[in-house]
DNA sequence: CCGTATTACGACAGACGTAATGATA
DNA sequence: TATCATTACGTCTGTCGTAATACGG
């Protein structure tokens, strides 16, 4: 289970063709077929069917295991070289779009910064490979629980705000006078579907605590990334949506109702690798993570 | 990063010493030497210093990714080698002390299981590896929220059973005749600090809300696995113990009262590898878990 | 037949062992 | 000086590319 054979034997798969892989990977073709018959021969089993190349159900399983495993590989080295190469002037930061809160873009250096979004699951990633030095996630959770994230290598994870989560509604929705909603009342409502710029329907679905696939039915589908237009979209009609009352906030023709039940906030942590952040990250961490609540 | 590379040099930082770890994995010490200076080669970096041998800070870095990569990697081996070998007759099962309610235990198969007890942390690490086919793990968290457990490989964590937790006092305790107890009046007291069979003390540190550090101090501490030795010790006034209802149940001069706040039950978790149980554990797993409230 | 995977085989790199050398308490 | 790590070097395994072969649509 050479880690190069595991990388070609991914390509393959991705691609279903071992003269692409090759290509790709640089190899000649039939270095690709050898790394497949040393992998097969290794692991006693077939892993592809070949015309049309496919993997075998054991083969689908060693892709999800190879996945995370090239993953954990190349943050391993990504860190590593953190140590050798002098710490870099410029810092890049990479946050889900709703990691943001007015607090945090006020407090990052004038200079010197790049600041990257991505969809919430990849910010673990790239936090991890050193594509970027600090990353900024979000989620609804239980208040002070930290966020559920995928470990992906050693991170480390520090609380940088909590705020109210809040149901957007239009203002002349029956129940916009409320002064506070009940996620159980609302199972049965329309909803936006923005899982990259809202918080997941799945996610109010595992609130709920309810089965798996059932209630929060999504309305409008929103696959952009800006947490304004799905408060807007919201606004016009097309659904409800939650959101940190921040982000939400002056919203015309919203109505903003605090979610009451079940007791979530919306909770962004920054994320590093190692167990301390390293070079000019360090300052920036640490002014966002001593504010009033501090650390974890 | 040569997974070999990588076990050397974990074998050799463990060991301090480049001649014991060629001894242990069968090399020569030539041949430690050479693995060891390819890596640090690869990386550009000293991981090791000599006489005396240990980790520079990058070596412990480094040791802590490359134990969960290897681990990782002989995960994805015996998972893939589940699916070449015949299934099994016999099912082997690993368990946390506290994993083991009486409805769990009357509901295994009266022939051809073997059961061991592990340390919490190392019931999942033991069915990624396929020492086990089955893990049952315990934990104390919010109701009906998963178990946080460390992500060794992908496993499927299935949802068995929650019930209550009681605090253990000794039965003249002036607390004792209350109707429920909360964590937050309990700060001060004195606790059995027992991880490995109670509910560690850092678990409950963390419930509460309050600083890392803080509170919950440790009276006795109770290295072994037995529950009702805990519950002994706790009613035998060495300190206050945290435990589920049924395990503390009848233990003789104990009072027991229910944890009434924070909400904390004690919840049991099915863990296999892979997507769906297989073999002789899918029939358990579906009994277990189709119970009651059943799966997730 | 043409694209694509496999097999045969030769060249080269690298991985390990033996043995000599160097460093350190 | 004894112990332990490093370096030098020879051997051998294993990996890749070239080229011939087999397989399918």
């Amino acid at each position: 289970m050479d880690p190069h054979l595991l990388r070609t034997y991914v390509t393959v798969a991705r691609l279903a063709s071992f003269s692409e892989a090759a290509r790709v990977l640089g190899y000649t073709q039939s270095a690709v077929s050898q790394h497949i018959a040393a992998l097969e021969g290794d692991l006693g089993l077939p892993l592809l069917t070949r015309r049309p190349v496919a993997p075998t159900p054991a083969g689908e399983r060693l892709l999800e295991h190879a996945g995370s495993l090239l993953l954990r590989l190349d943050a391993a080295r990504a860190d590593l070289a953190r140590f050798a190469a002098a710490p870099r002037e410029t810092l890049t930061l990479v946050a889900s779009p709703l990691a943001l809160p007015p607090r945090t873009l006020a407090a990052l250096p004038a200079s010197g910064v790049t600041l990257r979004t991505l969809p919430r699951d990849e910010v673990p990633a790239a936090v991890a490979t050193g594509a970027a030095d600090l990353g900024f996630v979000d989620g609804a959770v239980a208040p002070s629980d930290p966020l559920r994230l995928p470990d992906v290598a050693p991170l480390t994870a520090r609380k940088v705000a909590e705020e109210p989560l809040a149901v957007v509604l239009p203002a002349g929705h029956p129940l916009a006078g409320r002064a506070g909603l009940d996620l159980a009342d609302l199972v049965d409502a329309r909803w936006l579907d923005a899982p990259d710029a809202g918080i997941p329907l799945d996610r109010l679905r595992a609130a709920h605590g309810g089965p798996a696939g059932h209630g929060f039915r999504a309305a409008l589908r929103f696959e952009g990334t800006e947490p304004r237009t799905v408060a807007a979209l919201a606004a016009a009609g097309h659904g409800l949506a939650l959101l940190p009352l921040s982000a939400a906030h002056g919203t015309p023709g919203a109505a903003l109702v605090p979610l009451a039940a079940p007791r979530l906030v919306h909770r962004v942590e920054t994320l590093h690798a190692g167990g301390e952040p390293v070079g000019p990250a360090v300052e920036l961490v640490r002014r966002l993570t001593t504010r009033p609540g501090g650390g974890r």
